[in-house]
RNA sequence: GCCGAAGUGGCGGAAUUGGUAGACGCGCUGGACUCAAAAUCCAGUGUCAGCAAUGAUGUAGGGGUUCGAUUCCCCUCUUCGGUACCA
């Protein structure tokens, strides 16, 4: 019988379809095992070839869990809210909708075309009603609850409400907004209005205005992981800083447990890093200080109180609230010019010119609290308004920044730290004992810190505090294409949540996805459905795309269920998430985000674990190779003349390049960089009028187009490793591949290509190894296109071969090295093979063994076995360790580094005389001697005895 | 700058806990089959010397611990990822 993969694939998809073999029950009595892979956004340019390795992957341990008894449940969906379908809707008037819908089709049919055993009847996706219904529940929870810090845990505010009427709010240690002191009394005369504006600075969604990042040409704000570069990750616009009112999630009142849960998940080190440093505590104090001639006070925020006495002048952010009050008249002028230039500088301009100093003197002065010396109050850039308090006092002694200032603006540099007894310590190593600090003299800094920070707290002018890097999560978006949020104005201006019954508030439909020139959001066009009766007005803002990605994996556990986000018994059988298998470049933003709200739901008795993912991991990316061109021009007297402004970038000292430019060439997968014939390239130049006429460098040589005459622009050509993306025309289809080698080649394949956790660049140069090994494998069922297996008892010599395979290939998956199954499945083929072995005994286990990495091949060669199950269903092989056990080993033995002979040793030897050891040393003087030992006991390739 | 990961043949990569470095695959070389090609099969393949047996050398570079180091420790270099004035 012929290999015919597609033939073999056709028929099994439909059968599994058919009679829905990955169908996952919710009862049952079997142990549960939830594997998720981070769904994807339903882009238009379809899966790439990078998408599939994480998947693979989880289904591969799916069906190995699943095999061994296990309740699995692997689901898959879509995040199918966000900017890139609006930005298509904006230039075609396709609605989102429509254009997702055919998205996730496409997407769907493509993870069919692997082979993925996703039980599709659990798919959800963000933008469906019946799942964005349960995000806006969320939403409404949040909004209703505020966060007690003594108790660690989220309360409802009706609790607050109570404590405010009975006692104020001075007692009250809850995370919150900055908000001032009222007493029972206060609160019990109060307006409407002012309670709600008071309890807004507690609630875990709150509105509040603050500098949001806003892009101009999205016409929207932006998150901080939205940003990279200064410019918005999706499409490359500039974002300014702008102050507006934007609804926020509390997420730094989860920030102790973010960061202290971590202890008990299984994530890799430098996962686990990642997030503490994004949450980046700190232990410090604040400092009270007194300004000359005002009664307010500045409060500052340092974790090195021990250097008061070298705090030669104080730095306040540009936006400080107190920068108004205490300039000076006749520095007015030069702050406000100051300010003015802060605010015409965009994110970009900032990040590019880090090392440069700037900043302005108030003319005001504090008082040092322990020897009353006058300290000028200066602004700057570099201190940001939204971390501590947004004042420092500066020590140039002993920091890098402040020293810097100082320099720039001869400012005092009083040394207060003598570290001449620690050699090589820098600034930022708390080492070295105290000088020029009146009682601190002679102490170590770490014992200084804490006498000051004892010495604040007396005398009343600071106390010890925690901050952290972390802020709020910006949650309004001026978008279109997202959850609306569910809650009205009164004509007063106060939120209020619409009732639960309400829900889903359903996305009104629209013809014009514009973004308004005011900052409004497209859905404020919608006057009928925006006003309601007794004016009343509802909140125009959606939501941001990790609204629904933080909780999704919560709904895949009983995704149909109407009256609830999932039925209690559900999350009681489902718990948690034991593998999560997704991408790095989610290490901050949704991780942090869902494992927030997952405590959230835990606090309100919804869900049942601490932490929503037990393990996991990350796939490395798969890199395409990108072809592409670019230009070089000296660098001549400083005058540049620019082909295009975007292209120019400061490549080195001595020569500009433009920014590289793709080649759009279409080409096969596989293929590696073409040697192109001379029309192509003048053809692929001509469409780029820039490079018209110039010399050109391809591949390794250069070549020189007859036709072109050299000029001072040079035009190179490289081939770059990087994403793979649709704009660098590098996108690899897998279906391209499937159809080409077959599903169960292509997994393999993925698998093959390298560690798992490695990014990679796709090459398709060694995939026919694999494809040799299912055909081979085929073929080993097949004498003369006959199926022929046999009955006869296996030997022990197969048995061996068989059993270590198991053993080594277990393992292998459990620690998720899946290239190294592939290469055993190799090696235990070529055995069998070089053993000329066709018996069922062997090839039967053999099937079970390879299933989850290539479905259908061993589907189709079970049935052949007769059986009338699916082998999905059937169980995975046990090692016998009777088998892995070797009669002897031959093991050579060293000396010094040389081969002194090989001999066969019994591996049968007594544990104990690990004991032995000691001998070795022994032994080794000896043979040098030239006295050859009698035997040497070696196991597991340890000498653990030797008899002379 | 700071934090993290990594560096092994012509290439992707193995070596699970310190124990024969280079498994497995690609590529390459030779052979079988074929009129021929493809496919398939067999053999060889780190480098240097040698007809060979064999010897020397070898895991980015330098040093250390050890009978023994790709693996552990210190220093240097390179690449990739994260982050960006966090007081």
């Amino acid at each position: 019988m012929e290999f015919n993969s597609a033939a073999i694939e056709k028929k099994w998809r439909s059968s599994w379809d058919k009679n829905h073999i990955y169908k996952v029950s919710n009862v049952s009595s079997k142990p549960k095992f939830y594997v998720l892979d981070m769904f994807p956004y339903p882009s238009g340019a379809g899966l790439h070839v990078g998408h599939p390795l994480g998947y693979i992957a989880s289904d591969i341990f799916s069906r190995y869990k699943r095999m061994q008894g296990f309740e699995v449940l692997h689901p898959m969906g879509f995040d199918s809210f966000g900017l890139p379908a609006e930005q298509y809707a904006i230039q075609t008037g396709i609605h989102p909708a429509i254009s997702t819908d055919d998205n996730m089709k496409r997407y769907r049919s493509q993870l069919d075309n692997i082979g993925l055993s996703f039980d599709w009847d659990r798919q959800v996706s963000t933008s469906d009603p019946s799942f964005y219904k349960w995000t806006q529940w969320i939403f409404i929870q949040l909004f209703h609850h505020w966060y007690d810090l003594d108790k660690s845990i989220a309360r409802p505010i009706i609790d607050l409400e109570n404590i405010f009427s009975k006692e104020g709010n001075s007692k009250v240690n809850a995370s919150h907004s900055s908000v001032a002191n009222f007493t029972a009394l206060d609160w019990n005369t109060y307006s409407q209005k002012i309670r709600s504006d008071i309890l807004m600075n507690y609630r875990l969604a709150y509105r509040k205005e603050a500098f949001v990042n806003w892009c101009e040409a999205l016409g929207t704000v932006l998150a901080n992981d939205e940003i990279k570069d200064g410019v918005s990750e999706r499409g490359g616009h500039p974002v300014e800083k702008k102050p507006m009112t934007q609804w926020f999630l509390r997420i730094t009142a989860y920030a102790e447990r973010l960061l202290n849960d971590l202890q008990d998940v299984d994530y890799t080190e430098s996962m686990k890093i990642m997030q503490s440093n994004w949450i980046g505590k700190s232990i410090g104090a604040q400092v009270f200080f007194n300004i000359e001639g005002h009664t307010d006070q500045l409060e500052i925020y340092t974790t090195r109180a021990d250097t008061i006495f070298g705090a030669t002048f104080m730095v306040i952010a540009p936006e400080h609230d107190l920068v108004k009050q205490i300039t000076i008249e006749g520095q007015r002028n030069a702050i406000d010019d100051y300010l003015k230039y802060v605010g015409s500088r965009s994110e970009r301009d900032r990040m590019a010119e880090v090392k440069e100093v700037s900043g302005e003197f108030t003319g005001a002065y504090a008082i040092n609290p322990f020897n009353n010396q006058k300290i000028p109050i200066w602004i700057a850039e570099y201190v940001l308004k939204d971390y501590g308090t947004g004042a420092i006092m500066a020590v140039p002694a002993d920091d890098a920044r402040d020293h810097a200032f100082a320099k720039k603006f001869n400012l005092p540099i009083v040394e207060i730290i003598d570290k001449s007894m620690y050699a090589g310590a820098t600034i930022e190593d708390k080492l070295g004992k105290m000088i020029n600090s009146d009682f601190l003299d002679g102490m170590e800094v770490l014992a200084a810190i804490d006498l000051m920070n004892d010495r604040l707290e007396q005398m009343s002018i600071g106390k010890k505090q925690v901050n952290f890097k972390m802020r709020d999560a910006n949650y309004s978006r001026q978008r279109y294409w997202g959850e609306p949020f569910p809650v009205i104005y009164s004509p007063e201006g106060i939120p209020e949540t619409i009732s639960e019954k309400e829900l889903p508030l359903l996305l009104p439909d629209l013809d014009d996805f514009k973004p308004t020139t005011n900052g409004k959001a497209p859905l404020s066009k919608l006057q009928d459905w925006v006003n309601l009766p007794d004016g009343y007005t509802r909140e125009t803002d959606t939501m941001p795309g990790f609204a629904g990605s933080s909780w999704y994996f919560l709904r895949y556990m009983d995704p149909n269920n109407e009256t609830e986000f999932a039925g209690k018994k559900a999350i009681q059988y489902w718990q948690d998430v034991d593998l999560y298998v997704g991408g790095t470049e989610h290490a901050v933003g949704h991780l942090l985000y869902s494992r927030f709200w997952h405590k959230f739901l835990f606090d309100l008795g919804y869900t049942v674990t601490k932490e929503p993912y037990k393990r996991l991991l990350n796939q490395g990316m798969i890199q395409g190779v990108a072809e592409m061109m670019f230009m070089r021009k000296e660098k001549q007297d400083d005058k540049i003349v620019f082909i295009s402004k975007e292209f120019i970038k400061d490549y080195s000292e001595h020569e500009y390049i433009s920014i590289p430019i793709p080649i759009k060439i279409v080409r096969d997968y596989g293929t590696s960089l073409p040697y192109l014939d001379k029309s192509g390239i003048i053809e692929m130049f001509q469409a780029f009028p820039a490079y018209v006429g110039s010399l050109f460098q391809i591949g390794r040589g250069i070549v020189n187009i007859d036709s072109f005459n050299e000029r001072d622009d040079k035009v190179y050509t490289k081939s770059e490793i990087s994403k793979m993306s649709k704009s660098l025309y590098n996108v690899i289809n897998p279906d391209a591949v499937v159809e080409e080698y077959g599903a169960d080649c292509f997994r393999l394949f993925e698998m093959f290509l390298g560690p798992f956790e490695q990014s990679k660049p796709w090459d398709t140069r060694s995939i026919d190894g694999v494809g040799k090994f299912v055909r081979r494998l085929w073929a080993t069922f097949f004498t003369n296109g006959e199926l022929s297996v046999s009955n006869e008892p296996a030997t022990a010599e197969e048995l061996k071969v068989l059993h270590k395979g198991i053993k080594r290939i277990t393992d292998d998956i459990e620690r998720f090295s899946f290239n190294t199954c592939v290469s055993q499945f190799m090696i235990i083929l070529n055995e069998l093979k070089s053993l000329n072995c066709t018996k069922r005994e062997i090839l039967d286990p053999l099937v079970r063994l390879v299933a989850p990495f290539a479905p259908f091949i061993s589907e189709e060669l079970w049935e052949l076995l007769g059986h009338s199950e699916s082998i999905h269903h059937a169980s995975y092989p046990k090692a016998i360790a009777e088998y892995l056990i070797e009669s002897s080993i031959t093991y050579p033995i060293c000396v010094n580094g040389k081969k002194r002979g090989t001999s066969e040793y019994p591996a049968d030897a007594d544990p104990k005389a690990l004991e032995e050891m000691t001998m070795q040393l022994d032994f080794v003087q000896k043979w040098l001697e030239g006295k050859a030992p009698k035997k040497v006991i070696v196991v597991q390739g340890k000498m653990i005895n030797i008899v002379m």
